[in-house]
DNA sequence: ACCTGAACACCGTTCAAGT
DNA sequence: ACCTGAACACCGTTCAAGT
């Protein structure tokens, strides 16, 4: 004699459990976005589409309609997810150079760990909870560091833009690189051939120009222009 | 007795002319990008499509494929084009501060001069020969300032970012602008009404950050930023 | 050589109909 | 209230066939 569980029998025709619901976890906002994030993980913003999604919820694409008013929604609150990953340290009056350079750090760091996710970030004015705790925390290391109001508004501006941008750019590098790992080789010996008359300057910084894996430095080194910058503008308005 | 043109009367079937050719400009690539660009100025990127541009030159979408390796191609395309209306100054040595901010507000006309288009532009890099051109007037100013080669390699970077990143955030505003123009009203109450124990710092500076109209001084901030921190970098590299 | 129609494998969103 | 299938109006690209 052996047992069998009833897992293993078909469901009988009267019972109220048939084979309607396949078993999946119910549609919610927060269940759209963890899948939306795990499909832009995994293969960039191009692989995350309405049906694709919807798909990979075992469900239909006009299903997600009923929680998400369309794409341009479900962007900001994949945005918001990521920001919630942005820490900013608590404001030393004495160190605020330093620290903005930690909350751009950090905020590049959780751009990159999304692919090209900084791309759709750089479209959207964020107006999410997470977005706005991690703003509020940029604002206050530079309001602690004395810069002038106007000068602080400018500055959270700048820094994400330049953040943003930067991750993006590098997003695309790394893209390019998996898919392509040929195109950077063949893009320098392009550059490395250009004459020299028709563009001197190009010619004679190509290598500089054209120098791999500086990719750190060269975020660096914006990071660090732009915070000299800005505290050149604390003393002197232009 | 009325002359009659023969344009009035059918082609009589002998002729060679039958009703074949409808009188169309041949295909080019040239002919390709005039017409795509007409798109993008008209109604920004979301309006190009192959099918879309082949539509407008009365041909079929695959024709295209002859000319144009594919809308990556096509985009290098628009954007060299466009980089042909970025004027840089000779060099003047004493001068290069000046000059390299009338270089970038130059790429910003540019840009704000075909809607989106910028957002094209962030996603490749330049390897036209407009482009390229461009590129080596800017290093011309960058050097004859005297900067390390390492600096003017970098802020060959970043300076086209800078302008590149805040072209399409200001062609995202001129979209929104017309399509929802109460937008921004929403946004600004929105953020008016954020509660200040959570948020302080955005809640004490939303009137500085909500500030509209300030497009054209927000971008002459960052410029003076990034130029003020790239002249501290001529004397001490960090 | 150049162009074409038709097909392939996709999109985002809407809507009437179902449970 | 929530979900669905089917439809609408699109995409970029390929390819065999035509001139």
């Amino acid at each position: 004699m052996v047992f069998v569980s009833s897992a293993e029998l078909p469901h009988p025709p009267w019972s109220s459990l048939r084979d309607k619901p396949p078993p999946r976890a119910p549609l919610s906002r927060e269940a759209i976005t963890d899948a939306a994030l795990a499909i832009v993980d995994a293969e960039g913003l191009e692989g995350l589409s309405m049906r694709r999604l919807a798909q990979e919820l075992g469900t239909g694409a006009a299903s997600l309609y009923a929680h998400v008013s369309g794409k341009p929604e479900l962007m900001q609150l994949l945005i918001d997810r990521m920001a919630a990953e942005i820490e900013a340290p608590p404001p030393d009056p004495d160190n605020w150079q330093e620290q903005i350079k930690d909350y751009a750090r950090a905020m590049r760091r959780a751009l990159t760990a999304h692919r090209d996710l900084a791309g759709a970030s750089l479209a959207n004015i964020p107006t999410g909870p997470n977005a706005l705790r991690s703003i509020d925390g940029m604002l206050a290391i530079l309001r602690a560091g004395g810069l002038p109001d106007r000068v602080v508004a400018y500055a959270a501006d700048l820094i994400p833009q330049f953040v943003t941008a930067d991750a993006y750019e590098g997003s695309l590098f790394a893209q390019r690189m998996e898919r392509e790992p040929e195109y950077f080789d063949e893009l320098a010996r392009y550059f490395a051939s250009l004459p020299a008359e028709r563009f001197p300057n190009v010619a004679a910084l190509v290598d500089e120009l054209m120098d791999p894996g500086e990719q750190d430095e060269r975020f660096e080194f914006g990071l660090e222009v732009i915070v000299r910058g800005l505290a050149s503008m604390a003393e002197s308005a232009p």
